[in-house]
RNA sequence: GGGUAGUUACCAGAGUGGCCAAAUGGGGCAGACUGUAAAUCUGCUGGCUUUCGCCUUCGGUGGUUCGAAUCCAUCACUACCCA
């Protein structure tokens, strides 16, 4: 995989960029939507390709592995075939899940004792194991197995973590270079940058991790509960030291304001549920600000969707029609909102690149950051 | 014409002497959601009040009682059954 730094912001840190995979090329800054369970919820591949116009989607190693499980993807020939999917993916390593099923997990400097959410059996990841499934799983972007520490964890746990962090880190490295991808193409993986919101642990880190041989890296242990301005002011410091030439990949956020600060601090990839499960919660995002179609005063609202959206279900239905689709709770509600966000989300990516090559973005973000806050 | 059951808040429906402004569900209104255990979760939903509390309400009217949505009488209406 390589990646093309092509145009840098002069007034801020934001940057566009290639990334080259087997599976086609990410024109970043970019959105990728999730699909944990190797599908974006209520949304076909037909209408990522053209309504979301996604350019990678993630998949979730924690989910895939207890179904369907690896034999399964593997007999598919890798979770591309198994999906329909034929552009980039990326997995996330189950470390977001070690944090978020806390109380039936149990961790150890070897790996991670979990139960399953669906039936209760037990199972272990360490750093091998999670390499090996996704290999058998075949994303293009594989990302090593973390801890991620709640955003309120104290300093000796946070440094106690990293630590852990990193030696898994290598053992993951260790494991992928033993091994070879499954289905004849290249996987790259992407180590990740954590130590809470502690200034020299989050340095450590990043010094840690930009000295590996790897094709991009990402931040951790952000949006997990610390204010919006401390995750800003990491991104800061670990942008600081992370390698100019390596794409950077901002775990799990967020909401349009927090992508467009991202984005002016130089980071290249997102992620994150919000617009699919937001949608699903009949909240919608646009770039003139947010909406919750369940409110009453859209009862009798007859224009579109979003007159500015890109996708063709902004212009077809209006918010009335929508707002009475979730009233009834009918299924086209959720698949109207999941990709209204999601072009939404990658237009706004796409639209701070083509401001950036253009030499305006610092303007643009401004006025585009006051827009997608406001409560219509 | 006769018999039986019933009438409770927006709807459905518990409650059958004090712990009842009244369970529960639906509906309504609002909020939350950040590497998805989430088409989920939370709050409010008679009036006034920041709280305490006060006022009005369980088909109508009149009683019994210290006290009634709950007991009695009567009227009205509804459903079903028999003619």
């Amino acid at each position: 995989m390589q990646f093309l730094l092509e145009k840098t912001c002069r007034d801020t840190c934001a940057r566009t960029g290639t990334l080259f995979t087997d599976h086609g090329e990410i024109k970043t800054p970019i959105f990728m939507p999730v699909g944990t369970v190797g599908s974006v919820k209520g949304v076909m591949v037909r209408d990522l390709k053209e309504e979301v116009k996604a350019q990678i989607i993630l998949g979730n190693t924690y989910h895939l592995y207890l179904r369907p499980g690896t034999e399964v993807l593997e007999q598919a020939g890798g979770l591309h075939k198994f999906n329909g999917w034929d552009r980039p993916i990326l997995t996330d390593s189950g470390g977001f899940q070690i944090f978020s099923l806390t109380g039936i997990r149990k961790l150890t400097e070897e790996g991670c004792m979990f139960r399953s959410h669906i039936d209760g059996s037990k199972h272990f990841f360490s750093p091998e194991r999670v390499m090996d499934i996704e290999r058998s799983i075949g994303a293009d972007i594989i990302m090593a197995l973390d801890e991620c520490p709640p955003g309120t964890s104290d300093y000796a746990y946070a440094k106690k973590s990293l630590g852990m962090t990193h030696r898994w880190l290598d053992r993951c490295i260790k494991r992928l270079n033993e091994t070879e991808p499954k289905y004849g193409y290249q996987q790259s993986l992407f180590p990740i940058v954590q130590g809470c919101t502690y200034e020299d642990l989050r340095r450590q880190s990043a010094e840690f991790v930009a000295e590996k041989n790897t094709d991009g890296i990402a931040i951790g242990g952000l949006a997990v509960g610390e204010p919006a301005e401390v995750m800003y002011r990491m991104i800061e410091v670990v942008n600081g030291i992370l390698p100019q030439e390596k794409p950077r990949y901002l775990m799990g956020v967020g909401t349009p304001a927090n992508i467009l600060e991202g984005i002016s601090l130089g980071i290249d990839m997102f992620d994150c549920v919000m617009p699919t499960r937001n949608g699903r919660n009949a909240m919608l995002f646009t770039s003139q600000g947010i909406m919750n179609m369940r409110n009453k005063k859209w009862e009798t609202d007859f224009s579109p969707i979003d007159p500015e959206g890109t996708a063709s279900v902004d212009s077809v239905y209006t918010k009335a029609y929508l707002h009475h689709l979730f009233k009834a709770q009918e299924l086209l509600a959720l698949e109207i909102a999941s990709i209204h966000n999601l072009a939404f989300y990658v237009w706004l990516t796409q639209e701070a690149r083509k401001h950036i090559q253009e030499g305006d973005f610092a303007s643009w973000k401004e006025q585009m950051l006051k827009q997608v806050q406001t409560r219509l």
